[in-house]
DNA sequence: CAACGGACCTGCCTGC
DNA sequence: TGCAGGCAGGTCCGTT
């Protein structure tokens, strides 16, 4: 589920519910996640207050006086808001519990999200150090776009999902972009124009903005059971429509494997 | 340094 | 109905 206005979606719809309240508790009933859960996270963050609930790439940050909850939701990974007492599904990994008898309880079946915890300042830690600028951010521009892909031979559409060139834009999000911005996938990174990034830049935006609209209306029912209904897939252009019409020039949609990753989009509106 | 493949996992869908 | 195989929204790491 997660990309980054899912994950935006849910920074929001959990703020409300975590901000200025204290932890009293942290249960781990399965530390395996990407990495394991370490043992500070259960022995500080309890006694703390949440000051903050922040967003950086697809990265959710739970600041608190003492350190900092860095949260990733992988590929499968999501949280919710419940009673304390509510009994776990499977796949409910972590529950943070408040003192008004709440808690953020993080369900993630694969494991590939992370739960860590750091006492510096978590824009520092490794993982998020070397994140490119914020794709909805005014440093995201054509001219930074075509200065990182200076000389780089690698596909635009892995270029764009490299997190250190901007943050956060998955697989479904590079390939509409790309779309929208009428780039072919496959083309080399260095061999596109800055004026054509600019409209690559202006596309991610656009994209992330809209689908970001959607995550609004999951807000509501955020109560309810999992939310993960296809709420975007009628925005969708490209993603997951191999075989299907261009909605601009009706030609079937081509689909490409590179890796494990597909990449879905026209052959004749992006060159 | 750049580029690629593998790794980490479970669940769901398809086809035999 | 069962089972094997392929696929999935992420991203780090080791090897070329």
């Amino acid at each position: 589920m997660p990309e980054l206005p899912e994950v935006e979606t849910t920074r929001r719809g959990i703020a409300p519910h975590v901000l200025h309240k204290k932890v009293i508790e942290v249960r781990v009933r399965e530390a395996r996640l990407r990495w394991p859960v370490p043992d500070e996270l259960p022995r500080r963050l309890p006694g703390q207050i949440i000051e903050g609930v922040e967003r950086r790439g697809k990265y959710l940050l739970l600041r608190t006086r003492a350190g900092c909850a860095i949260l990733h939701l992988g590929m499968s990974g999501s949280v919710r808001i419940l009673p304390a007492h509510s009994a776990p599904r499977k796949h409910d990994h972590v529950d943070i519990v408040f003192d008004d008898r709440t808690c953020l309880r993080l369900h993630d079946p694969r494991r590939f999200g992370a739960l860590l915890w750091t006492h510096t300042d978590p824009l520092h830690h490794p993982l998020l150090r070397q994140l490119g600028p914020e794709p909805l951010g005014r440093a995201l521009t054509g001219a930074h776009l075509h200065r990182a892909a200076r000389g780089r031979t690698l596909a635009v559409k892995n270029f764009i999902m490299d997190s250190r060139v901007v943050a956060g834009v998955g697989n479904i999000y590079a390939n509409e972009a790309l779309f929208l911005a009428g780039i072919h996938p496959a083309r080399a990174a260095g061999r596109i124009t800055e004026a054509r990034y600019a409209l690559l830049a202006a596309a991610v935006k656009r994209v992330l903005r809209a689908a970001l609209k959607q995550g609004g209306t999951t807000l509501r029912d955020y109560y309810a059971s999992d939310g993960s209904t296809g709420y975007f897939q009628q925005c969708l252009k490209v993603y997951g429509r191999a075989g299907q019409p261009c909605t601009a020039c009706k030609r079937p949609l081509k689909l490409l494997r590179h890796g494990q990753r597909s990449s879905f989009y026209c052959s004749h509106c992006q060159r």
